[in-house]
DNA sequence: AATCACTTGCTTGTTAACAGCAAGTAAAAT
DNA sequence: ATTTTACTTGCTGTTAACAAGCAAGTGATT
């Protein structure tokens, strides 16, 4: 399918045959979810024998702790571009913008790594560990941006840190998973304005 | 298995055999998963042959579809009990309460419903629209409860009671989620403590 | 630079497990 | 007794996973 090139290295043959491996079962989870998606479709759609996704990733859920992976490291890096150096409540309302920002430039990506999350809740989800680490580390990143907030005057200081990181970061799953399930319900911008106005009313130092 | 009691109407053969199934699917579920969990170990545990799941759900899906049916009006209910006749900001707050109490007292159903309604966000789940429905049942019950705090003079005039309603349910969607997946990382009390302030400090009437 | 030993990427053959269906049996209703 | 309903068993196509094989790339020796 590939062999059009003269000669790869095994290198570029795996990262060539992962990628198109890793964009064709996004592109069958969205359509058909996790486990309707048959190894065989994703190794024909991506050009390859319906043999290699278990070869290269051990398994389906191998396969889908690669997809979890792969996309949020996209997301997390297009997270931070968004947030740039800000802190406090600044940090915590560019995230909200960055969120609905991906959703709106990359709905697939974001639509996917709902799914996944989602699925992850399954006892059988061998992406388990992966999805918990992700939000962990939000969890933590978010605290953080409140402690520096505190530390540069902006935020006040009788909040404490972990308690507001928690009920953020509950919001923002809770309400993109909404928001997956039935857009007409649920309106991301004005939920987003409500919460920024909330975040400023709530936590602006006095 | 249930042959002991010497005859049973049709109804009642039916009323127990449901019952059986849909118990040993919830603890299945719980334990393996929906999709490591197979039909023929539901029939198994619930003292049936394996084919009766799919003669009496039609499918797999379909007995989760049921299922999340099951489980959800036992939790409306358990709800409706600790919300009593209670509007506004006593409701939402009620609520809280009730959400940490059915997770206490009955865990499994609490945590299945989870998983179910998580599996919900696959495009293969049959279950969807009945996840769906009662997300959006419960946004408008906490609307109700708004504008009828409203009119008791309890909650500002000056919010508006769908995008409350909002951003509560995204709110609990998001913090049982996230405890359920990593119980250690989220304190479900201290949050809910958080949240009930919160929603006195905005909501109450000038 | 040409050959050869070896490794790595990928494919194909196979198997056990699975969901779903159809045809059957047993139990209750009429 | 006959019909209807609850449930079971036999069967088939599909699937994930594994193993054995093939082909392409790599690196050392000469």
């Amino acid at each position: 399918m590939q062999q059009n090139n003269a000669s790869l290295t095994q290198a570029e043959r795996t990262a060539l045959s992962d990628k198109a491996m890793l964009e064709a079962a996004m592109a069958l989870v969205l359509e058909h979810g996790p486990d309707k998606t048959t190894l065989a479709m994703i190794g024909d759609k991506a050009g390859y024998s319906r043999g290699l996704a278990t070869y290269r990733f051990g398994s389906k859920g191998g396969l889908y702790d690669a997809l979890c992976k792969s996309i949020s490291r996209h997301w997390l890096e297009y997270l931070k571009q968004g947030v740039g150096d800000k802190v406090g409540i600044d940090a915590m309302c560019a995230a909200l913008d960055t969120i609905y920002k991906f959703e709106q430039e990359l709905p697939d990506e974001a639509r996917a790594l709902q799914i996944l999350y989602s699925g992850a809740a399954s006892p059988s989800a061998e992406y388990q560990q992966t999805a918990v680490g992700i939000r962990r580390r939000q969890k933590s990143d978010v605290a953080e941006w409140v402690r520096r907030g505190q530390d540069a005057g902006q935020v006040r200081d009788d909040v404490i840190a972990d308690e507001v990181a928690a009920q953020y970061v509950a919001y923002i799953s809770g309400m993109t998973y909404l928001w997956m399930m039935s857009p007409d319900s649920f309106d991301f911008s004005v939920a987003n304005e409500v919460m920024k106005r909330h975040l400023r009313d709530s936590l602006t130092a006095v």
